[in-house]
DNA sequence: TGCTGTATAATTGTATACAATCATACAAAA
DNA sequence: TTTTGTATGATTGTATACAATTATACAGCA
């Protein structure tokens, strides 16, 4: 395992058995074990366990005597998930417009500045990074926990269908912009208009999903 | 602990645990640590962690090297989670609407004649239980884990102040009564109407709350 | 053939010992 | 007085042994 100190193994356990279902890398029915895990990961059941509790909470697995089910997230799950984004995302926008500081702000322009940077150079992994931390950062500047919590585990989940998605130079361009959009809206302290531009933006990904998807 | 065989106690501790956060057992800002844990439960530290890991996960605890923090729900957190609920809630009462079997029909009403039952024997523990169970069942059948697992922990954060609202006889008659007219539109498979009673049930336990706290 | 009981193996569940980390108090020095 | 170092104790982090449960295969029998 990685050597981040300060994040204990449970931690690195859960954040990498996360990515490695949300990614394809464990698939949806796969049957896992808590010993195979042991010897993937090199660590000890504690850690694992714990990790798999949580897991279990985000429903990325199922849990019983037989094993681990991996559950992942199927596409009626990401149709659920842009239906309900696109009636709660606009909400944080609007708590983030009326209350951002300039350092937050700060932030949030150099994560899309970031973003605008590795669309020109075409580098997929980082775009979908900065989008991602896009996102989050607007979450946390929402001052709600509750809007936090529950934005994060359904944004995370869309995380493969993202990948493919800038994948796609025009869509990863046209996301950035809209992104450019919501910013200057907020740097605005424009409330009405940092609503509504994010839940034109959640719309334009759930369409883009569909079109795909087809 | 208790003795419900088939649950495991790291199962029985996080449902312990959520209790006692959520109806103020221990306070917000109160200092636990896994060893006064393990006195007061009487179970080992690993079902106890396995529990705290998820408690985490719902915000309800904050871990640290110090101890637990004992973090429960703010007044701010149920105006957002009213908020929320009522942008998102009507969504699973339509869905259910439009698929329920007539199986879970029965289950329904035979919920919502009991909550009935237990207003008008004023028995306000056995109504929070069965409003309860009433909203689980409709998350449950609008057939979207998405939905429900969105949901479920916005309502249970819920339970302090619904605690003290169906001591309110006046509100816990109400409430049934709003329950009915969901469950009848739901029985007509009207999902226009569903949707639209759901919403307003929310907003008027939100009118109810904010009437309250002044 | 199909059913049922039972032995066995695989898996999770739990407790506990020990390691590592971290907070704190306090003393020493600047 | 303030800062810094350090010892101590408290707390969480991790591994592992053992218990309990459960799934499975298979033999025996109707």
């Amino acid at each position: 395992m990685m050597e981040h100190r300060t994040l204990s193994l449970a931690e690195q356990v859960f954040e990498r058995l996360e990515k490695d279902i949300l990614s394809g890398t464990y698939q949806r029915g796969e049957f896992l074990t808590e010993i195979k895990l042991v010897n993937d990961l090199g660590v000890s059941r504690t850690p694992i366990r714990e990790a798999l509790r949580r897991l279990e909470q985000e429903h990325l697995v199922e849990l019983s005597s037989k094993g681990i089910l991996v559950v992942g997230v199927t596409d009626k799950d990401l149709e659920d998930i842009y239906a309900i984004r696109l009636r709660i995302e606009g909400m944080a926008s609007r708590e983030v417009a009326l209350h951002i500081t300039d350092e937050e702000l700060n932030e949030l322009r150099e994560t899309l500045e970031l973003q605008e940077f590795y669309v020109t150079k075409k580098n997929a992994d980082h775009i979908r990074g900065m989008d991602s931390k896009f996102h989050k950062l607007l979450y946390r500047f929402s001052r709600s926990s509750v809007l936090y919590d529950t934005l994060m585990p359904l944004h995370n989940k869309t995380q493969k269908y993202r990948q493919k998605s800038v994948e796609n130079e025009s869509r990863a361009a046209q996301s950035a912009r809209e992104h450019r959009a919501i910013y200057e809206a907020i740097a605005a302290k424009d409330a009405d208009m940092a609503e509504k531009l994010t839940i034109e933006h959640i719309e334009n990904a759930r369409q883009h999903m569909q079109k795909r998807s087809k």
